[in-house]
DNA sequence: GCCAACGTTGGC
DNA sequence: GCCAACGTTGGC
């Protein structure tokens, strides 16, 4: 079966793709908003995931694979934490900016572009073809 | 730094 | 269980 791609977000401040090269696997963790739970349960192990930087970069630097399946995050006392361990495929040299995706006008319904709190998501298959068509080789 | 769009909390 | 007030996120 094909793998499914979803994209996550991240502060660069708390967990940059910097700090994701140094790791290769990491703990995604922390995701508590009852929306991006939704995605990060779906999730299954070779989904691929895109790193998104949020605040002030905005843009797709990376492209990760799931190594886990989704666990109640044992940090969060709550149990109302998910998390997932993510293998750090890419860093790419150039990133995707939000800027870029949105001047396409292809992708107008995706969060991404509309909901822009939601920090976990699923990707369109438009968008792979799109992604490889523009950037030859950088998935 | 501002503010829109959400999410969360707590009083009733 | 409702909803006003408050907090947080993230684009600009």
């Amino acid at each position: 079966m094909k793998n499914k791609y979803y994209l996550a977000k991240t502060d660069p401040k708390t967990y940059s793709i910097e700090d994701f090269k140094q790791d290769k696997i990491t703990t995604w963790d922390g995701v508590r908003n009852p929306q991006a739970l939704k995605y990060i349960k779906a999730m299954k192990i070779h989904d691929r995931v895109f790193i998104y930087h949020s605040m002030g970069q905005s843009a797709i630097v990376g492209l990760a694979e799931v190594k886990s399946k989704p666990f109640i995050d044992p940090k969060d006392k709550t149990g109302k934490s998910w998390a997932i361990e993510l293998k750090l495929l890419k860093a790419f040299s150039k990133p995707i900016t939000l800027k870029i995706i949105k001047s396409t006008k292809l992708f107008s319904t995706w969060r991404l572009v509309y909901q822009s709190r939601l920090s976990t998501m699923d990707v369109p298959p438009e968008f792979i073809t799109w992604v490889k068509k523009s950037f030859p080789g950088i998935i």
